[in-house]
DNA sequence: TGTATATATGAGCAATTGAACATATATGAA
DNA sequence: TTCATATATGTTCAATTGCTCATATATACA
């Protein structure tokens, strides 16, 4: 009989990883996200870009907010969003790499 | 006025990187992932080992395999499973990494 | 003041997802 | 053949998700 010694990832750590890999896992947040790693951007403009609501990227602007994925500057009734977390940028890199083999 | 000349994604490239990012953005396939990427691993091995259903965990292979991220050889009743993609792994660890600060 | 513009936010809803449960399949042993 | 074991597969269901629509907020300009 084989043993089997593996080095088992604790859930918590999983959960962890599901959550920021969740995040970058919709189309529509990795087209900001790429568009983002290239210019900071105003929300009309992503809007614009990718033919959808204002509401529906602002929703998905709020979202990657709150993991610290993206930031913005206001100025006047313009934000201006960037990506705030580069290692993520690079993974997301990585895997558009490895998409178009 | 400032121009904004960002090379779009497009939805094609973005849907299917989103397909590979959500394989890997569960807490389940990621412990999965996690182990194979130790050693090679029977079914029900990785179930107890996670405290899951022999179901649950055949389905979530099933979906792996589906994608080519894991394969298996058959060994009389046993199901010996293995990762099949080493750059999913490799952006996988990366992720980990990250998640540790 | 007002009105227009840019964005955020709340509610609702259809589509997707991950597990449970039951069942099917295939191999090995008796 | 018959039974036990290991795994795959089909169905169902509750939870999550991503959008739409409506509304709120805040700034700029008249």
């Amino acid at each position: 009989m084989k043993e089997h010694c593996h080095e088992l990832l604790d859930e918590e750590q999983a959960v962890e990883a599901s959550r920021l890999l969740k995040a970058i896992s919709d189309p529509t947040r990795i087209r900001i996200l790429h568009m983002l790693s290239q210019e900071e951007c105003p929300v009309g403009h992503i809007a614009e870009a990718l033919g959808m609501s204002q509401s529906a990227v602002s929703h998905q602007l709020s979202y990657l907010r709150s993991l610290k994925l993206v930031k913005y500057r206001r100025d006047g009734n313009m934000f201006y969003y960037t990506y705030e977390d580069e290692h993520v940028i690079a993974i997301l890199r990585q895997v558009l790499e490895h998409i178009s083999h």
